[in-house]
DNA sequence: CCGAAAAGTCATCGACCCATGATGTTGCCG
DNA sequence: CGGCAACATCATGGGTCGATGACTTTTCGG
């Protein structure tokens, strides 16, 4: 991902024309914007601006609309699997997600796709596979048991949190976006800590 | 809502243009599709070829886009209103919408809008609106006791049924898709009933 | 210092979509 | 039977968006 990390990040004076510089941003662009409005709301132009390069330079670096959405929910999905031992906690992972989505503004796009709100059939599935490879399979490995019980009940929570991640942004549930982060993942904790055997450690 | 309703209804041989008919046709082509695919990714073409009928009616009869999809939302939340004592229970709610995703194939287009995903702010918050009234408010109501707490909790319980409404129908998650109506309605009861209060009586 | 390749800019095309108003068509009432 | 009003259709305008390719500018090795 990363390999083609450029060496003159260490370099006193950038170069003004700075490729991966240029990627970078307009990836970063389109992570928070496909996160915030979606796919469809979100337009090249809106990304280009974002990121102060221009948007013709989408096409160069990613191919099109639908490969740079790819590359966003890969990234959105990247921290996830760097801290995928805590996540095998519901009450780590609503209170990593919760973080996340406080601080990004919205749902990433990861977990937007994952709700079928995009147009790709293909990007769709990608991203729900990763959703179930960073959270539902952890957790579901650590539960044990009975396989088939332990998935439904994660993948219950992982829903929930879902439609939580998606809704709290919004201000419509007031009290909801007014919790504190811990007393939310408090909330949370309370009602799936005990069917996820995830009680205080 | 249905003040306008024909009388010939009643009688033999209905006309042949109909603007009742028409108006009813866009409408369920509208909540259906709505539902479906969003708001964004569904046409006024469409819904006119689905309800065999011009789609410049639209504009005729709800002024604009914007306007069948509220009144799309409208009739979503009609049924709701109309169980409203029922949906107090969360189990009860629970059930109840989770039949209604099964067979409209998708959230309604209430969910959708209330998840953000729509464009037009004064829609989303309309929609949101309607959720509030139909299910949030009557269950906090039922609970009493300390309001902002049982809130908080009612809103949660809500705000995962949500996510799960959007998620099932996916099919992105195997479990969650492959679960009996009852048995998820279970499911969801074991995390919810005892934090609001709902054993079963 | 030159020249080629990389990086970035710009104008434009074609597709699509919502909205509008002009234009047909049907049914009903006097 | 005549004419009007309601109903429906059609053609088109105005706008936006994604993609494309020609064009300019910068960078850097030789």
């Amino acid at each position: 991902m990363n390999s083609s990390a450029p060496h003159y990040a260490t370099t006193d004076r950038p170069r003004r024309r700075d490729a991966a510089a240029s990627r970078k941003a307009l990836l970063d662009a389109a992570r928070l914007l496909f996160g915030e409005r979606g796919y469809d709301r979100t337009t090249l132009r809106d990304i280009g601006d974002r990121a102060g390069v221009d948007a013709a330079l989408v096409a160069r670096y990613y191919g099109n609309k639908a490969g740079l959405y790819l590359a966003a929910i890969e990234e959105d999905g990247q921290d996830a699997v760097a801290a995928r031992r805590d996540l095998a906690h519901i009450g780590k992972l609503a209170d990593f997600l919760v973080a996340r989505i406080d601080d990004l503004g919205g749902p990433g796009p990861m977990f937007r796709a994952a709700l079928g709100e995009e147009g790709d059939v293909a990007v769709r599935a990608e991203a729900a596979a990763a959703v179930r490879r960073a959270m539902v399979d952890p957790m579901v490995e650590r539960i044990g048991g009975d396989t088939v019980r332990a998935r439904q009940r994660v993948e219950l929570a992982v829903a929930a949190l879902i439609g939580l991640a998606a809704i709290r942004p919004t201000g419509f549930f007031t009290e909801l976006t007014a919790l504190s982060r811990d007393d939310l993942v408090a909330l949370f904790e309370e009602a799936f800590a005990g069917m996820l055997g995830d009680a205080e450690e």
